[in-house]
DNA sequence: TTGTAAGCGTTATCAA
DNA sequence: TTGATAACGCTTACAA
């Protein structure tokens, strides 16, 4: 074990004080331009790396950012999250942050977490990924004051907290815009049942697209549970009506995976659009509607910097999605 | 904000000094009855936790686990690293420790993030998931003796450092059995190009079983890159032989999943078993060896505690997995 | 522009 | 069994 470089041993080593090799640290510009070559030299010399213990002591401040991750209920729709979560530590990494990792079993068991990491190691901030109605851990990290920032809109009140959202509507506006555009009239949504925000949101883009074009009446729509089983028996149905749909959209790339394998059985020339591009999608030629993961995570950083750093800011960004068009539509 | 509870405001509504309290969390035992619960109470009463920068700063340990978390390549394969990163994150959290995420371009990278991890926040441990032969990080961190654990074991030199492991050959010897018992008799495997160890002993563990059974001369080993869109290609290969095989045992569920397509499409009624029983495998009811995920986190965790206290332990831990039957095999 | 002194919250050492 | 004191490495306030 190489022996401990400290300031001390920096400023030493360019023959000046401890205070000085702090000051060229943190207000740089207040050192003779001579005295701070000589320093920055000995800290690259020495391979100096401030300590952050020391530093947070002093300032109160961590560089820490903490982020939940979630038990991966299915492996397509976890890989969302895990692409957010490498554009979060990329971008954290280049701000000077780092992630910190929790679990939480429910909300309640959430809050007593972040108790816990703002006692124990004075967390700068929370990303949090995705927020219900009326979310109880919002309102606590807000009546402390704990800077943070959601992934998806609270979508009871737009504006109680800075986010970071992808706007879902849009995504599936596009998706049936050019479904329109290559002559399909009957296209169905394949969405989750009614009440999920984000589930409606994209509903809602589908529907007044359709709605747009006079097309609104006759279109089906069918709602499920997440889970490529569900999609299959789901578009099972819709193929057997009596006009069947010859396009479908879809809340998720899972339903659409299952869609696609219903479609396939029965042989019927039915386009297939999914949601999240995900590596499946990409896999097996999936018209999918791509969330800019890499964008959200980046801009969830920036927000807390400014917040952090008390720069004013737009509280809240709404990324478009881009369809990414491959064999299926 | 509510105010600050350090050790003095404990120690002050104790009535003892700091040093009482520091002495009942860290030495109980020297502590009498009485006064540790009175402690105890006030701790409780006022929720105190203690700072770990400070801790940090007098103890030199961080309390801090690094994990680097890579880019999914495949969203299949991605689910493996999200679920071990679950259950490390939960282990960890119940032995005291928190996981800190980095990324790294590449293993010079990546080394140099060590030095900085180290250096700024005097991270107690690494974890490193995979290692090549000859791998420059493992030698690195092992000079400097940093306390480190692998998950996958270093297969130039099985003894080098602490890792944990699932026996692959186990899984595919496991699986191949089964086909046999079910009265398989050509039984292909599906794997990856020969150099890999992971690839190289899954496909050991299918020709020993195959072997032993004194099968092995006819049996077909296909090898490709992994994918879905390459499982399909080289499975659609395997189905053109003069003779083709009745079963097919693949190295991921990447391929599986292909192969599966492969032989639906060709209406062939051929068995077919991937590896990691990922979400997909479940959602298409594809038969595949399940790794411990949960269990590899939380031996990876109890190896670096004990690595980290002093305590002599079994450095190295090989699990077995285990084949969950579904409607393909 | 540079240096000195104090203190952040904890634990190790030693004395009571 | 308990308490006083110093020290960890850093930054902020202030003096030189």
């Amino acid at each position: 074990m190489a022996e401990k470089v400290t300031i001390a041993t920096v400023a030493r080593h360019a023959q000046v004080s401890r205070q000085t090799v702090s000051n060229v640290l943190n207000a740089p510009h207040v050192v003779r331009e001579e005295t701070r070559r000589r320093v920055q030299e000995a800290i690259t010399a020495l391979g100096y790396r401030a300590n952050q213990a020391a530093r947070q002591m002093r300032t109160g401040r961590s560089r820490l950012i903490a982020v939940r991750i979630e038990p991966t209920r299915d492996g397509i729709n976890g890989s969302v999250l895990d692409r957010f979560l490498h554009g979060l530590t990329e971008t954290a990494d280049a701000a000077g942050y780092r992630v910190l990792l929790y679990t939480a079993r429910d909300d309640g068991h959430e809050i007593a977490t972040y108790d816990d990491l703002l006692g124990a190691y004075d967390l700068d901030a929370f990303v949090l990924t995705g927020t219900d109605h009326g979310d109880p851990r919002t309102a606590w990290l807000a009546e402390r004051e704990v800077p943070f920032v959601t992934f998806g809109r609270p979508w009871d009140a737009p504006d109680a907290h800075p986010w970071v959202d992808v706007d879902g509507a849009a995504g599936t506006a596009q998706a049936t815009r050019r479904l329109l555009d290559t002559g399909h009239r009957r296209i169905a949504f394949l969405g989750w049942p009614a009440g999920s925000g984000v589930g409606d949101d994209r509903r809602a883009g589908w529907r007044t697209t359709l709605a747009a074009a006079g097309l609104d009446g006759a279109a089906p729509d069918a709602a499920t549970e997440d889970g490529i089983a569900e999609g299959e028996r789901v578009m099972r149905d819709l193929l057997a009506l009596d006009e069947p749909p010859t396009a479908v959209v879809c809340v998720s790339d899972s339903l659409a995976l299952g869609a696609l394998q219903a479609v396939r059985v029965a042989a019927a020339p039915v386009a297939v659009v999914g949601f999240d591009d995900t590596p499946v999608a990409a896999a097996v030629g999936l018209t999918s509607v791509s969330q800019p993961l890499a964008a959200a995570a980046a801009r969830c950083v920036e927000l807390l910097t400014a917040l952090l750093d008390g720069q004013p800011t737009d509280p809240q960004v709404l990324l478009r999605p881009e369809l990414v068009l491959r064999h299926t539509a």
